[in-house]
RNA sequence: CGGGGCGUGGCGCAGCCUGGUAGCGCGCCUGCUUUGGGAGCAGGAAGUCGGAGGUUCGAAUCCUCUCGCCCCGACCA
C-alpha cells in the first residue's frame, strides 16, 4: 500500500478525549475515530490489525474442527423470553420495536439464535458434535463505554457454540477450544494468562478467561506463585478454613457509643479484626439479605450473587438496612436478625468473635454459629487477600492487572432445556444438546496488544498483528535514482510475500519517521541519499535494533527474516 | 444512576469572572527557499462560539432549559 493513496490521518497532538494509552495511540496513529460514545469507525490501518487477528482466530478454530457461518444482528425478543433472559439480561441489551411493533433487540451475543438455527436443524446424534463460529459486531448498551475499544458498545466479536451428545463430549469440545484459545492468543504475540473464571450472567457450569496482562487492565487476576492455578479475582479461592477448638463462651452485650467501622470496633475493644465479623446488608433481586464475613474481609458481590442465584445485587442504603434490621449501620449482627443470614465459610468456622448487637451503640461478645444464629445459606462469599494461600498448593498469590480478550464457558443443558433443543439418541431416546459457548474480543484484542506494546513515540506492534509488517520509507522521493530504487524494492517486496507500507509522500524525513513510529510496524526500511552511495538498505525494527541489507537481496532476506520471527512466535 | 469536568475553524487551546470588531499554535491551500527525526518566509481559505429560549441597545461572555463528550464512582457498616 502506497502511504500518499491511504486514509491515515495521524495527530501530531493527544486528542483531549483519550487518557488511556491505547485509546490514544489508536486515535493518533489514525486507527480509528469516534461516531459516538463507545461506538467508532475502523480506518483502513485500523481495520488492517483487526484483519489480522481475525485470521488468526480463523485459522486456529478451523484447525480446532469449528465452522465458520454468520447470524443475524437483529433479533426477535420472544427468542430472548424462551431463554429467560429478556428480562435478566439488564438495559445492556438493547431493546427497540420494528414497524409492526414487535419487540426486538440488537445481538449482545447468540446463544439464543444459534440454539434456535440447530434445534430446527440438527435431529440427530450423527450430525454431533457441532462447533459453530461467527466473527461479527456485537452491540452491548454498557453503562459507561470507556478507553476506547477497551470497552465500547460496539465490538468485534468472535463467538462460538458447541453442541455435543454428552457432558463427555462436551468436555472435550471444551479442553479443544482451551487449546485453540491458547494458539491464538500465543499466534497473535501476546502475553497472556488462562484463568478460572466466574461464569457471569451466560450462565453455565465452568469457564476459563484468557487475560493479556497489562497494568491498564480492568480485571484482577490471582496467580499462584507456586504452581499453575491462577483465577479472577471475582471466582479466586483461598483453602478450605479449619474450625477452631475453642470452646463456645458465654454472649455478652458491651457498649460501644459511636464505634461503628472495623478499625474503630476493634480499638475500643482491643481485638484483632480476625476476631471481628461484619455484617453487611444487599439488596438481592429488592429482597434484604445480610452478608456475614470476618472483619479483615471483603464480600465478593459476584460469589454472593452466585450463593442467591440474584441477577441484580447492590448494597442497601442506610434507610434500607434501618427499615429491614430495626439497627443502625455499624451495630448490625445476625442474633435475632429477621432477614436472612448468609455467612462466608470463614465465619462459620470461627467461635467467640465480636459482632454488631443489632441496636445502637452496642456489639456482642461470644458470638458462635450454630448456638447464636443460623445462616440461610453459608459458602465463600469474600474476596481473597494477599494473606490468602493457594488451595493446590499453599504458596502465595500475585495479584496481576489484565483485559479480558477470550472466555470459555462449559453451558451444559440450560439453553437446550430452556429453548426445548432436542435431539435423537444412538438409543432412541430425545436428548437436549449439551452446550458450550466461546468469545474472542477481537477489536479489543487490537487495543490490548497497544496497552502491552507501546513505547513513547507509539505503538510496538507484535509482528503477527502489524497491520503492516514493513514500513518502506522513501527520503528522496524528488531523487530520480533513489525513488526508482525505492519503487523496485517496494515491488519486490510484495513478489516476496510481504506486508508493506510504502511512504512515497513528498514529505520531509522526520515527519516519516515520526508518523512510522507513532503507527509501530514492526519493521522500518529506509531509503535516501545515503543509498547513492553504500547501495545498502537501512533496516531498524520498531524495538531499535538496526541492520543493513544489500539491496539486492534485501526482500529475500527479510521475508525469510519475518518467516522466521513469526514461526518462533507460534511455537512459543 | 450519583459526583466532577468539558463543548470556540480539522486538532490542541486562550478569550467568559468584569457583555462591545472572534484570537493563538499545529494542520490545510499557493509560491519561493529548504530537505536523514514533526523546516523557514510570504500570502490565503476555513468558525451558526454544541442547541433552544431569555436578559440587554448589544451575548462566546450573564440567566434558564436542553443535547453531546470525558473522567471518577455506583466499595464495604
Amino acid at each position: 500500500m502506497r502511504y500518499s493513496e491511504l486514509l491515515l490521518p495521524t495527530l501530531k497532538e493527544d486528542p483531549a478525549e483519550a487518557e488511556v494509552v491505547s485509546h490514544r495511540l489508536l486515535l493518533r496513529a489514525g486507527f480509528i475515530r469516534k461516531l459516538t460514545s463507545g461506538v467508532y469507525s475502523y480506518l483502513p490501518l485500523g481495520l488492517a490489525a483487526i484483519r489480522k487477528v481475525e485470521r488468526i482466530v480463523r485459522e486456529e478454530m478451523n484447525r480446532a474442527g469449528a465452522q465458520e457461518l454468520l447470524l443475524p444482528m437483529v433479533q426477535p425478543g420472544e427468542l430472548w423470553k424462551e431463554s429467560g433472559r429478556w428480562e435478566k439480561y439488564g438495559r445492556e441489551l438493547l431493546r427497540f420495536f420494528d414497524r409492526h411493533g414487535r419487540e426486538s433487540c440488537l445481538g449482545p451475543t447468540h446463544e439464543e439464535v444459534i440454539t434456535d438455527l440447530v434445534r430446527m436443524n440438527v435431529h440427530s446424534y450423527r450430525d454431533l458434535p457441532l462447533n459453530l463460529y461467527q466473527i461479527q459486531t456485537k452491540f452491548r448498551d454498557e453503562i459507561r463505554p470507556r478507553f476506547g475499544l477497551m470497552r465500547g458498545r460496539e465490538f468485534i466479536m468472535k463467538d462460538g457454540y458447541s453442541f455435543d451428545v454428552d457432558e463427555a463430549g462436551a468436555e472435550e469440545t471444551y479442553r479443544k477450544m482451551f487449546e485453540a484459545y491458547q494458539r491464538i492468543f500465543t499466534r497473535c504475540g501476546l502475553e497472556f494468562r488462562a484463568v478460572e473464571a466466574d461464569t457471569g450472567t451466560i450462565g453455565g457450569k465452568f469457564s476459563h478467561e484468557f487475560m493479556v496482562l497489562a497494568d491498564t487492565g480492568e480485571d484482577v487476576i490471582v496467580a499462584c506463585r507456586g504452581c499453575g492455578y491462577a483465577a479472577n479475582l471475582e471466582k479466586a479461592a483461598g483453602p478450605e478454613p479449619e474450625a477452631g477448638r475453642e470452646e463456645p463462651l458465654a454472649l455478652e452485650k458491651v457498649a460501644t457509643p459511636g464505634k461503628k467501622t472495623v478499625e474503630e470496633v476493634c480499638g475500643f475493644l482491643g481485638i484483632r479484626p480476625e476476631r471481628l465479623v461484619k455484617t453487611m446488608v444487599y439488596i438481592a433481586d429488592g429482597k434484604p439479605v445480610a452478608a456475614m464475613v470476618r472483619g479483615d474481609h471483603e464480600v465478593q458481590e459476584v460469589k454472593l450473587a452466585n450463593i442467591l442465584s440474584a441477577v441484580e445485587l447492590r448494597l442497601a442504603t442506610d434507610e434500607e438496612i434501618s427499615a429491614h434490621t430495626g439497627a443502625p449501620a455499624g451495630f448490625l449482627g445476625p442474633v435475632g436478625l429477621s432477614i436472612p443470614v448468609v455467612a462466608d465459610r470463614e465465619v462459620m468456622a470461627m467461635a467467640n468473635f465480636v459482632t454488631g448487637a443489632g441496636e445502637a451503640d452496642a456489639h456482642l461478645k461470644n458470638v458462635n454459629p450454630g448456638r447464636d444464629f443460623s445462616p440461610a445459606a453459608s459458602g465463600d462469599i469474600r474476596t481473597v487477600t494477599a494473606a490468602d494461600r493457594c488451595p493446590e498448593c499453599g504458596a502465595g498469590f500475585d495479584f496481576l492487572k489484565g483485559i479480558e480478550v477470550g472466555h470459555i464457558f462449559k453451558l451444559g443443558t440450560s439453553y437446550s432445556e430452556a429453548m426445548n433443543a432436542r435431539f435423537l439418541d444412538r438409543d432412541g431416546k430425545e436428548k437436549h444438546f449439551v452446550m458450550g459457548c466461546y468469545g474472542i474480543g477481537v477489536s479489543r484484542i487490537v487495543a490490548a496488544a497497544i496497552e502491552q506494546n507501546h513505547d513513547g513515540d507509539g505503538i510496538v506492534f507484535p509482528l503477527p498483528i502489524a497491520p503492516f509488517q514493513v514500513a518502506l520509507l522513501n527520503l528522496a522521493v524528488k531523487d530520480g535514482e533513489v525513488s526508482r530504487a525505492a519503487e523496485k524494492l517496494y515491488d519486490e517486496l510484495i513478489a516476496a510475500g510481504i506486508e508493506v507500507l510504502y511512504d512515497d509522500r513528498d514529505e520531509r524525513a522526520g515527519i516519516k519517521f515520526k508518523d512510522a513510529d507513532l503507527i509501530g510496524l514492526p519493521y522500518r526500511l529506509v531509503l535516501g541519499r545515503k543509498f547513492l552511495e553504500t547501495r545498502e538498505v537501512e533496516a531498524r525494527t520498531r524495538r531499535g535494533e538496526e541492520f543493513t541489507l544489500p539491496f539486492e537481496e534485501a526482500a529475500q532476506l527479510l521475508a525469510a527474516r519475518i518467516e522466521a520471527e513469526l514461526e518462533a512466535i507460534s511455537s512459543r
